[in-house]
DNA sequence: CGCTGCGTTGAGCTTCTTCAACGATCGTGG
DNA sequence: CCACGATCGTTGAAGAAGCTCAACGCAGCG
């Protein structure tokens, strides 16, 4: 079956055995949605988690007056909601298609079955939540201890190391997005790279953004140095 | 041994046979602390996790200029550094005793192979990290989304439930380190509490607070209303 | 008794958000 | 193909929230 091969590419399942592949084949289903659908809401029953094939999905919170804050944004062989499967109860935020997307779905129950089968899995499994919570203390550390610029340099060195280090990037999202993710708004957002800008550590053209000051970055995201 | 008794009064290793308790039981040490001591420092290699059988200990970050943002405190019975042992690599925070503390460790290759072995110990690993992401989804949400009296709102009601929902509540760190859990400072603290007083929210003297108005709470941790 | 750490208070200031307006871009339907 | 609306990004002015710095009281402890 064609799903088998598209399960083995997840990072997730490297290393499985084909045996347990075909079993995963079975439990699983493809689902698609379009740009801008939700596909679970927060507090909704957590009856499984995801793995992103194509396109790109939304992880967020919102609070009472509206505002939202970004937790993840993932891409293809990105798995998401795998909290629900074991610590039970409900999804703990929500989750909207940014793009048309296609998903595969993994019932919780079933899947627990595998994996009380399946060592390498839970090791695998483990990784990525230990990996996650790497990320959001992060996160906290960032929201709670740099203010925006500090963030966002961090957030622009951070991309370009996941990218070779390149000195251009091309911004995978919305700059209101990208504001959300920083936990600001796009106005605050805007005025920073304005600064950025003119102060020589970046050049920003819509969706582009080079680095040219990558040591003035780093002094600005540890907090040793500030935007006027 | 007395270790195996102590082993298998933790949380985690809950449902586990006696013979993967007498394995932990053989790859563990237990190690103590004194107030103020450090037991390991952020970017340290993580060679193993950790529990703690008594006293307290606090996993935080430090900015450059020296702010802290407390990530956990931790009582008997909880682990910590659980995520050096599964993405690898150093630890990602700074871990202190803030009382007389014992510990105990778990060297991290001995421990992934019991894991290889004993599914259900896995899934309680598993079931603790989508707990604790869910908990630090939830800070990341509180430190972007809400003021600082809605954080703290936020706070006082679920230590609240997690005693019963009794309405004195015994601050169990001082005010400093409260005020570093939700993100703020001592200063900012101080001034919050002293409103909330006066309007009739709580009735806060020295570490006893008394919850006075519930709903008022709530409707600040929701956002739905303000401090003046 | 003096010291040290903790908590509180006040004043001033920085940063960020809010609110409002406007320009640009893009996709769609006429 | 153009026009329109919607969305997104930008800019300005004003205000709110929280931080910094400094000072001081108080308690616990050597």
């Amino acid at each position: 079956m064609e799903l088998t091969k598209e399960i083995s590419s997840i990072p997730l399942f490297r290393g499985l055995s084909q045996e347990y592949l075909d079993e995963l084949a079975l439990i699983v289903t493809s689902q698609e949605f379009k740009r801008g659908q939700t596909i679970f809401s927060e507090g909704e029953e957590g009856v499984g988690f995801y793995v992103v094939m194509s396109g790109k999905v939304k992880i967020y919170k919102i609070s009472f007056d509206g505002k939202e804050q970004i937790l993840h944004i993932l891409g293809p062989g990105e798995p998401f909601a795998e909290v629900a499967v074991f610590a039970g109860v409900n999804y703990p935020a929500h989750a909207l298609a940014l793009e048309k997307s296609r998903v595969l779905f993994f019932p919780k129950n079933s899947f627990i079955e595998l994996i009380e089968r399946n060592p390498s899995l839970s090791l695998n499994m483990l990784a990525v939540l230990a990996m996650r919570l790497r990320k959001f203390a992060n996160m906290i550390e960032s929201l709670s201890l740099k203010e925006v610029p500090g963030r966002l340099a961090a957030h622009l060195l951070l991309m370009s190391s996941q990218q070779n280090n390149t000195n251009v990037l091309q911004l995978s999202v919305a700059k209101s997005q990208l504001a959300s993710m920083l936990g600001t708004i796009p106005e605050t957002l805007s005025r920073i790279l304005k600064k950025m800008n003119s102060q020589g550590y970046i050049n920003s053209q819509s969706s582009s953004i080079q680095l040219l000051d990558r040591k003035g970055l780093e002094e600005l995201a540890i907090g040793e140095r500030r935007i006027t």
